[in-house]
DNA sequence: AGCTGATCATAT
DNA sequence: ATATGATCAGCT
């Protein structure tokens, strides 16, 4: 790498200012401050976007189960966002625990993750090519009451659904606003589950999504000029 | 066009 | 295999 990795943010307006001033650049741009090269095969790299942007920020847990930015406890994700500045794709929350206790919202993974959020929006056509695509102005959320409401009938359904019916009956097709969805390597990538009758099975593993539908309410309420704790 | 199920890269 | 980072691809 030609450049140094940026150290990490002692406080949110740090990470905030540091974020705002990547608005209107490009990923081929930054990347080549970190001495890489946006790779040509978009297709095959589908974390790139979300690694470059951690690097330049100085997230210092990339690959740990905590929040990206430790000492401040913020979590960053990158929003794909169409050319209309909709989000083109879900949002992957975090894995969903399929041995243990079901516990409560406030505990769980979902609620931990999302409790402080750093959105950097990108552009995110598949024609474009990943060096051209600019980044957005970013912003920090956390859900207000009525986000959380939503979030928390949602997580606690789906979980209430998993124990009663088994994972297996659960589909994308579940939530309003979060989802669960394979999420693995491949569709044979079997993990360990306890079925409703208690006996061990394997099936794919899943992840917690955020539709876009609820991403781009997010973003609309920010253009609505709506206040956010 | 939107959505669901499947998939790709990397680190531990 | 499990977790991180996500987007792809095909069907409705």
């Amino acid at each position: 790498m030609a450049g140094a990795r940026p150290s990490a943010p002692a406080s949110e307006s740090e990470l905030l200012a540091r974020a705002q001033g990547l608005a209107g650049r490009t990923l081929g741009r930054i990347a080549a401050e970190a001495g890489l090269e946006a790779p040509a095969d978009q297709k095959r790299m589908k974390g790139w976007v979300g690694e470059i942007i951690e690097w330049c920020l100085g997230a210092d847990a990339a690959a740990l189960p905590e929040p990206d930015f430790r000492a401040i406890g913020v979590e960053l994700k990158t929003l794909p966002v169409n050319s209309l500045g909709r989000p083109a794709e879900s949002t992957y929350v975090c894995v969903v625990p399929l041995t243990g206790e079901l516990g409560e919202w406030k505990r769980s993974n979902v609620y931990r993750k999302l409790a402080r959020v750093l959105w950097v929006p990108v552009e995110a056509d598949r024609g474009l090519p990943l060096r051209h695509r600019r980044i957005g102005n970013a912003f920090l959320w956390s859900p207000d009451v009525d986000e959380e409401q939503a979030l928390r009938t949602d997580w606690e359904e789906l979980t209430e659904m998993i124990a009663r019916d088994g994972l297996d009956r659960v589909s994308a097709r579940h939530g309003r606003c979060l989802q669960i969805r394979p999420k693995a390597a491949h569709a044979r990538v079997l993990t360990r589950h306890a079925s409703p009758d208690g006996a061990s099975i394997q099936t794919n593993p899943r992840g917690f999504y955020l539709r876009a539908k609820f991403t781009g309410e997010i973003l609309a309420a920010l253009h609505a000029g709506g206040v956010r704790p």
